[in-house]
DNA sequence: CATGGCTATATAGTGTCTCTAAGTAGTGAG
DNA sequence: CTCACTACTTAGAGACACTATATAGCCATG
């Protein structure tokens, strides 16, 4: 396994609207490393993999980066699999508290918005 | 019914992060539209009412003139019920077709996330 | 050995959009 | 008259994604 990207290609969805990552992004990159440390470049392969397009370096390296100043990850630098070293990112407790709580607001936000659009929904009044 | 924002207070959630917000703040629009017209301080006690707290002006007005721009929405001033004229907003089909397209996507959209935030997600490779 | 490609991280410039804040205005109550 | 509520508008500041580019190690090809 000297290559993160390879398994499956991305099979359908390809980008979503920015502001919708932007939305996600955050608690997206600490779930990837819930299972274990790991460095940009392989999130960005397992984001693609999991269905949310290609992020970009641009997008989330700055991110990573928020996220160490804010005390949610660390770093540590270890040399790479031929090829450049990689820059590994762990979770503190901190990172994990956040992304218990990101967890259940995302997944009421995420209802709330969803009974909002049904279009069964009533809209005036609720007959009784 | 003079007041279009009484009925219930927010019950619980406040305020969710801006971003989220910024994310679905135009479909959530669009949707209100689709019962029929409505103007601007009307939206904003509904989305208060159904969780989404209290949106800003500064945040909905600018989004409805962008919506008239995009054709995805039409405007007609009406004299308000014992206060200022009212703007009313209404959806065309290009604004009714984008509501069905977003709603299709953003359920996508939302599934995909919560699927990738379950902390049961086997995150090496899958036992067959 | 040089050219290009993949791996890997970083930064600058631009644009969009939310937020705070304030302004304009009509109506009605004290 | 002044305040409160209704209702829309705009300005300024800050956050952040995007595009593009820079840096750099390693490897294959010719």
């Amino acid at each position: 396994m000297t290559d993160p990207r390879s398994e499956q290609p991305a099979a359908a969805a390809g980008d979503w609207p920015s502001d919708w990552l932007r939305a996600t992004l955050g608690f997206l990159a600490l779930r990837a490393l819930a299972a274990g440390p790991s460095y940009g470049y392989a999130m960005i392969g397992d984001f693609e993999q999991h269905g949310f397009g290609t992020i970009k370096g641009g997008t989330l390296y700055p991110l990573l980066t928020r996220y160490e100043t804010a005390g949610l990850v660390v770093t540590e630098w270890r040399a790479g699999d031929g090829g450049p070293g990689r820059k590994y990112f762990a979770l503190t407790d901190h990172g994990r508290a956040e992304l218990a709580r990101l967890r259940v607001e995302w997944h009421r936000f995420a209802g709330t918005s969803i009974r909002y659009l049904d279009p069964e929904r009533p809209t005036k009044e609720t007959p009784e």
